[in-house]
DNA sequence: CTGAAAGCGCTAACAA
DNA sequence: TTGTTAGCGCTTTCAG
């Protein structure tokens, strides 16, 4: 009854009188002409509500039109842009992008991974949990093509996208200094991040090369790791005037604490996130930021992934400032 | 060579000596007794990698452990803590979520649901799109298992999970007449979504039962909504003196826009969000809001793909006020 | 406990 | 253009 998408192929041949493989035939060549049984196939097929199976389907001709993108979590909006990104352009090379949420745990990665590769997807994207993922990814390489974005894990040699993230402490430092600030501080992120780490690098490298002593305070990617951070920020003494978060959400946090304590910023401290989230655009003071292209990072690990672009070592998008009112120039 | 993955059950059982039969049915049966040939075939299948090929074992028993989520919206954190509930709860199930993102277009949503189909999944979720959604919804029902969270979209008969948007509305307007205003105005949302709807109904209920006036301003889901909305507030004379918003992030940016003109929140106008983003904590002054169980939601809509509750009327989660400090009494 | 045989739904030679 | 025949990788009777 109901079950009209159970039809099988071999309903409809019968139904018309002819061998499935004649159904197979029409239904897998569009721009036929337009014979007599071509047009009662056809009738037959929007009858009986008729779908190929795709598992059966994908049996023969081993690809199935799907592939997938495991990110830590869709409820970071980093994450969600590289979805969006790696979506629009899975849809215009043909095929349909499904995402997994692995929760931050190398454990789940690997389950999904085992299911998809399971699922015979012919190739699949990973934003890795961290350092910990190397174990899971790895033993999947040979199994199928793997690429992963952003995070860059050690020891895996497979094709890379991800964002330049030096260079984004770089510039972010970099706007700093040029705003005449001299006791510059940073707030890292987590140690198992290696784009966390490489920010660090490159506002270390300004420092240095401006003549400054780089400061590093202990932090994170969330707002309690931005309101710790700011606690040991306000015992530093001499405090330094300026910056430079983990992140967006770091950011808003550390200010927040801050201005409780009579802080104001940017008339005290400047500050600079990293991200450039929406979220920078409506607070107050307006958050200045590092933009980081995700939606081109997603479209990117869709290109790796279909093989587009071959190139063995990682692939680096540039991240740009973009300047609002929680930086000032030193007084 | 390097595609282990390939191993088929075949070559295990060559390797062993045994009937592929043998070898598919000492692995779906763990709890086996230790007999010689069991630890062989298991030897063999570490040895060469096999992993059983989903797609064939699917054509047999007829059934993917997979349950498929469309959303709207992934970028959006409403919609990604659904996302996340789902996660959780498919995966308490033995069940892997997907999440497809339908990129607010109706079309895509049909291509999904298509794919989706032919990957003969058991059952799938879907957080519609709008009343457009109708159609393409509608097509699939007899195909497979839908339900619908979220939105409520008219004229279809399935399970169906969603918040109480119309309770929602009217704790949001409860809260702004118990704080002693009198005027109160309401920011609806989008015309297509069932959910803004409710809410403003909810609102104009609770002004009606306090004999007071409701006055229902255009607006929308996005920042551009919001300060259109508050430009359109501006002109208002008498000026109301508290507003309840389409959203969040309507109501950020309604206030961004209020305090840009030198109207105060909460001291002027009283402001209340819907949603309770992560945001709404973040900003100054903090914002009242009120709170949907996404994450809840998420996992209903799992339970009722999954059969697990049949109610054939939708199943209403409920809303919470979160008081902050965008909201004050009347002076 | 094991092997043989059939079949899931579809596609891809190969003939006709 | 069509039908015939295999076969994708796996599970599942059914005998043995």
């Amino acid at each position: 009854m109901a079950s009209l998408g159970r039809a099988t192929i071999r309903n409809v041949a019968q139904a018309v009188g002819v061998d499935p493989s004649t159904v197979s035939r029409i239904l897998r060549n569009p721009g036929g002409r337009k014979t007599l049984t071509r047009e009662r196939v056809l009738a037959a097929v929007q009858e009986l509500g008729y779908r190929p199976n795709m598992l059966a389907q994908s049996l023969t001709t081993s690809l199935a039109p799907i592939i997938p993108l495991l990110v830590p979590d869709v409820s970071n909006w980093f994450f969600a842009e590289i979805a969006r990104g790696a979506e629009e352009a899975a849809w215009s090379a043909g095929y349909s992008l499904i995402l997994c949420n692995t929760g931050r745990s190398a454990n789940r990665e690997g389950v999904y991974l085992e299911t998809l590769a399971a699922l015979q997807v012919p190739a699949v994207i990973v934003a890795p949990n961290s350092e910990s993922s190397a174990l899971a990814i790895q033993r999947f390489i040979a199994v199928m093509p793997v690429v992963t974005i952003d995070r860059l894990v050690a020891g895996l040699d497979l094709p890379r996208g991800t964002v330049d993230n030096y260079l984004g402490g770089r510039l972010a430092a970099q706007h700093l200094v040029e705003f005449g600030h001299r006791q510059i501080a940073c707030i890292a992120g987590p140690a198992d991040a290696s784009t966390a780490q490489e920010r660090v690098q490159g506002y270390v490298d300004v420092l240095k090369e401006a003549g400054l002593v780089p400061a590093v305070i202990t932090g994170g990617f969330t707002t309690k790791d931005g309101v710790r951070a700011a606690r040991a920020f306000l015992k530093r003494a001499p405090r330094p005037s300026a910056v430079v978060c983990a992140n967006d959400l770091c950011a808003v946090a550390f200010i927040h604490e801050l201005e409780t304590n009579g802080v104001h910023v940017p008339e005290d401290v400047s500050v600079i996130g990293y991200d450039d989230l929406p979220l920078a655009a409506l607070v107050r003071p307006t958050l200045t930021s590092i933009y980081q292209p995700a939606r081109r990072l997603g479209a990117l690990g869709v290109e790796l992934a279909l093989g587009r672009t071959k190139l063995r070592s990682p692939v680096r998008l540039r991240p740009h400032l973009v300047a609002r009112d929680s930086t000032a120039r030193a007084t």
